[in-house]
DNA sequence: GTTGAGCGTT
């Protein structure tokens, strides 16, 4: 998904792909757009995101329309400070979408695994404190990753247990992330322009009454089957706390 | 609310 396509890629035709890194989760392309339009035209900023979480791996494509501009963003925008941290250009390699062709298989590479909350986090950084080296870490990740996608794969059909446990935790995640990835649609919509038209949050007034299952009909006797119907789970509506029905 | 090596989209 590109900001100036739905479809996909714009054009791909003379585009030198430059590849961002070290920018904060929080970065959206919108932050870096302008920042890269400095240095030339910007075909199209991309900003590679978790298929599940939907969070920023924290990586971004800037896609220049010449060269000697994508060298010119590297050699001003390198190392730049954005958004507190100091962003790193270099020339992607168009793994995946190289249309000279690839031979290198990096197709387990290719899907990554979400980044681990918070556990593997700690362990990470107690290597890291001892050894900079990341060749170790990545084959350590590379081992994980693997690990835990046939984990995935078992738990599917083999521990239903584990897999309601996983949806549980999921869902709170994802009631976090909704707030989180509204704030960012909102100021992709400003972008460059002023914000034209913000979209009403939550107006408090006039609560519309789901309530109400047409009362005429209750005069009829079919309405029995039917009101069971509206509301097939009698004993799921008594657990929604009745009393901040209207609140949510 | 959290993280930090890397290479991309409906």
């Amino acid at each position: 998904m590109s900001h100036f396509g739905r479809t996909g890629p714009p054009d791909i035709r003379d585009t030198f792909s430059l590849l961002v890194l070290n920018i904060s989760f929080r970065t959206t392309a919108d932050d870096l757009f302008p920042l890269f339009e400095r240095c030339g035209k910007v075909v199209d900023v991309f900003i590679p995101r978790d298929r599940r979480t939907g969070d920023s791996r924290g990586f971004a494509f800037v896609r220049y329309k010449y060269a000697d501009e994508a060298q010119k963003a590297i050699d001003r925008l390198d190392g730049r400070n954005v958004d507190g941290r100091n962003i790193m250009v270099q020339f992607a390699n168009h793994k995946g979408r190289v249309k000279e062709g690839v031979e290198k298989s990096r197709d387990r590479s290719r899907s990554r695994s979400p980044r681990p909350r918070h556990r593997d986090r700690d362990d990470r950084r107690r290597s890291r404190s001892r050894s900079r080296s990341r060749e170790r870490h990545v084959h350590d990740r590379d081992r994980d990753y693997r690990r835990r996608s046939r984990s995935r794969s078992r738990s599917m059909s083999s521990s239903p247990d584990h897999k309601s446990h996983r949806r549980a935790r999921d869902d709170v995640k994802r009631k976090s992330r909704s707030k989180s990835r509204s704030r960012s649609r909102s100021r992709s919509r400003s972008y460059h322009s002023s914000s034209p038209a913000r979209r009403s949050a939550s107006p408090p007034k006039s609560p519309p009454p789901q309530r109400s299952p047409t009362p005429e009909k209750h005069a009829n006797g079919k309405d029995s089957p039917l009101s069971r119907s509206v509301s097939p789970s009698p004993k799921r509506a008594s657990s929604r706390s009745p009393g901040s029905d209207s609140k949510e």
